[in-house]
RNA sequence: GCCCCCAUCGUCUAGGGGACUAGGACGUGGCCCUUUCAAGGCCAAGACCGGGGUUCGAAUCCCCGUGGGGGCACCA
């Protein structure tokens, strides 16, 4: 564990949506900063113009923010190693890169695209790895100069060496030895100047004296090379940290948009700001995100940020990938829901009532909330089970007002003793409602369940309700009659 | 095709040579509670991928196989 402050980075490209993926690396780097009282960084890669997507970043802020992941630096709050955009360093990328060519570790190279993929075609199809055929890496280093001085479009490429392991030692994995001759010469600066990731991000990361590196196990592959950049420079390395990837619901297959598409899937939303519309409570997708790859112990799975940050450890990372689980997430969420005090239960209500086109004020809510509390797992469903306490009408299927084992007529009866019966109380308080009502079943010499049901479906409209009793207090003594005296309506069309 | 990584219940995981009749959680099934639905309580089913080693002893260490995943761009 380490115990003198590290100073680690979120590095993403802006070239999308914001996923539970990033997420994940990201509070895994927030908490290790946290925890040693170290910084976070937030670095935006956006060296790829062709793919940037406006919005990206801005959405990426948003979700940080709601999940509670804060930033110590990075492109809006400045730092000491600005600017935090890598749009904004290309100068420094170009020096390092030249650098590298200058101390014979790469070479200008000057093959067209064109040529390239012909190349690479013509290497697939006699089953070899596609690869540079290194046609440049043997240019006299005056000419090449030359060359590109006379205005020549060129790249610089890492000179691999040809012979020899590289070891990456990867934190969770431990030492990963590479034949340097099944790597590439990677391009390190492309002809528009701006750098590739594997020579911005080592450049980044050693100038903002990164010491942990927290990233995902796509990049394993190309490991051995960002070892090789660092021995290039003579730079020491960072702790370096591959989490694995997420799997579908199934296991099968990394964890995609397109699955979201498919219902059967089990995905509900791969996005942080969709799971933030889908009503989950910040709180709860943190706690599920962080033990999807890590673990505390054998029994603990509930984490506030503050247990997270106290009790994340890098060394308790497991390296295998997993496959997300989208009911643990909605168990999350239920014991968050009712871990809530009423007061902020009420607030978070609030907005999702609006957004269904309903406006109840404060203090209805605070009526209803501990009603509906222990039944919802998301916000959302709160509307679903509780709109009918605001609606002017409620609309019950005429045969759901049939009570158990009854016949139409008998539930006709039954509600409209029960209409007598609440219209004789002169008080809605369900101490004196639930005796009164519980009498009325027994000498109708019905269960309370089957006269219960019956008022229930006339009273919300639903099958399945908060409890009735109470529910009836909250809507009001005259609404309730108005639709008892609905439902006997509609039982009598009833044959 | 080549390279890399991974491998315990359906899923997330505990386990780091004897404490394992392999523990917890989600989900699933049953029971209890109960005015519906939940919540809660109790119970149950359910896993060490296979084969070789090493060792007195292997879920734990090594090798091979198999399976799964990732990568092979002037993307990140």
């Amino acid at each position: 564990m380490p115990i003198s402050p590290v100073r680690v980075r979120f590095a993403p490209s802006p070239t999308g949506r914001f996923h539970i993926g990033g997420a994940r690396t990201a509070l895994y780097d927030y908490l290790i900063a946290r925890q040693t009282s170290g910084q976070f960084i937030l670095r935006i890669e956006d060296t790829d113009r062709k793919r940037f997507v406006s919005g990206a970043e801005e959405e990426l802020v948003e979700s940080l923010h709601w999940l509670g992941i804060e930033w110590d630096e990075g492109p809006d709050v400045g730092g000491p190693y600005a600017p935090y955009r890598q749009s904004e360093r290309t100068e420094i990328y170009k020096q390092h890169a030249h650098a590298l060519v200058e101390s014979g570790h790469a070479y200008y190279c000057f093959c067209s695209p064109e040529r390239l993929s012909r190349v690479r075609q013509e290497m697939q199809k006699r089953k070899q790895p596609p690869r540079y055929d290194g046609t440049c890496r043997r240019l006299d280093p005056a000419e090449a100069l030359a060359r590109v001085d006379a205005g020549e479009s060129h790249v610089v490429r890492f000179k691999t060496p040809r012979q020899g392991t590289t070891t990456a030692v990867d934190l969770l994995r431990g030492p990963i030895n590479v034949e340097n001759a099944t790597l590439d010469d990677f391009i390190l600066l492309k002809s528009d100047g701006l750098p590739v990731y594997h020579l911005a991000a080592m450049v980044d990361d050693h100038l903002m004296h990164i010491t942990h590196v927290l990233r995902g196990s796509e990049w394993l592959p190309t490991f051995p090379l960002h070892v090789l950049i660092f021995q290039a420079f003579g730079w020491e390395q960072p702790t370096w940290v591959h989490l694995s990837v997420f799997l579908n619901p199934s296991g099968k297959g990394k964890l995609s948009k397109r699955q979201t598409l498919d219902p059967k899937s089990g995905v509900k939303a791969i996005h942080v700001l969709d799971l933030q519309e889908m009503a989950y409570l910040p709180e709860a997708v943190t706690n599920w995100i962080a033990l999807m790859g890590w673990s505390y112990d054998d029994r603990t799975e509930q984490f506030s940020m503050l247990d997270l940050i106290q009790k994340f450890s890098l060394e308790k990372l497991v390296p295998s990938p997993a496959a997300v689980n989208f009911s643990k997430l909605d168990h999350f969420n239920g014991i968050y829901i009712r871990s809530l005090s009423l007061d902020d239960l009420v607030g978070r209500l609030r907005p999702h009532f609006e957004a269904a086109g309903l406006r109840p004020t404060v203090d209805q809510l605070r009526s209803i909330a501990p009603l509906i509390q222990e039944r919802i797992r998301t916000l959302d469903d709160a509307v679903e089970i509780a709109g009918f306490f605001f609606h002017e009408h409620v609309e019950p299927d005429p045969v759901g007002l049939i009570g158990k084992n009854m016949d139409a007529e008998q539930s006709a009866l039954a509600a409209e003793k029960a209409h007598q019966v609440i219209t004789a109380q002169v008080s809605m308080d369900p101490d004196v409602m639930e005796p009164a009502l519980r009498q009325l079943a027994e000498s109708l010499e019905l269960s309370a369940g089957q006269l219960f049901g019956i008022l229930r479906m006339a009273v919300t409209g639903q099958k399945v309700s908060p409890p009735l009793i109470e529910s009836l207090e909250v809507i009001g003594k005259q609404k309730v009659l108005e639709r008892i005296d609905r439902a006997v309506q509609l039982l009598e069309t009833l044959p």
